[in-house]
DNA sequence: TGAATATTTCAAATATTGTTGAATAGTTGT
DNA sequence: ACAACTATTCAACAATATTTGAAATATTCA
């Protein structure tokens, strides 16, 4: 992970378009959803839809592959959530004991933050 | 957590500046830093400082407070996180069994997923 | 092959964001 | 009150992103 990745797949996510997009993919999973019929549920034009799902490709938050006529579109979740650690992971320097307590300030920051690792600052003191 | 909120902050963390800012105030965990001290170490003018730390504050991923002529600022990490739920509640519109083969098909994803809610379709057949 | 369908590319118009310097406002210490 | 310091606002300009229609490409089916 790196900056260049992750402002692109801000970037894709920040438009209202592309947000609907990628949480109606996340929804179909695995089974993926073709061009038309996400046009459709959406009420984006073809030419618009076309010019989004491009971005959200490039951005790799999307895999095409060609199915006849059709073009398939799934979500990549776990882009998202590599994305989530690297925001995070130097958080609070690796200071266990500071870190803990952020947590505990903000309930529910406890359901998706990755384990702390525990690495130099073990014990304060 | 809605759409708006969420194209705002994914708004605010698709400029590489914004996210070197969030980033480096997330190491900084409850200490935070002033507006100048960013400045400093990512070598960014103030004028432009200011317009991006202003952004930043109102999609609330940074709070502020007045600290004598300082301006004190901190991440707000959990708000990152929600998001994160908020794009994937519905995966595989709760099809546990579906969502479970998506989850294994993309080792890292286990790290980070809501735990499955086993909502309706518990049982498939 | 030819008609119908699905989607993309291109170019033009519009809209939104990012950057900079000069001026402004608030705070501290003398 | 004054000078020094921190940070924001404003206005101009530059750079990017979004939307649309017309034309092009590619695939299926008769």
């Amino acid at each position: 992970m790196n900056k260049q990745i992750a402002t692109t797949v801000f970037e894709s996510l920040s438009s209202g378009i592309r947000l609907d997009i990628f949480r109606l993919l996340v929804k179909f999973g695995p089974d993926g959803l073709v061009a038309g019929e996400i046009g459709k549920k959406l009420n984006v034009p073809p030419t618009n839809l076309s010019f989004h799902l491009k971005a959200l490709v490039q951005a790799d938050l999307l895999s095409v592959e060609q199915e006849g006529r059709f073009q398939r579109f799934k979500a990549n979740i776990p882009l998202m959530l590599d994305i989530v650690a690297y925001l995070t992971e130097e958080c609070c320097c690796g200071d266990t004991e500071k870190c803990r307590d952020y947590r505990k300030a903000k309930p529910q920051i406890e359901k998706f933050m990755p384990p702390l690792k525990t690495k130099k600052i073990t014990k304060t003191k």
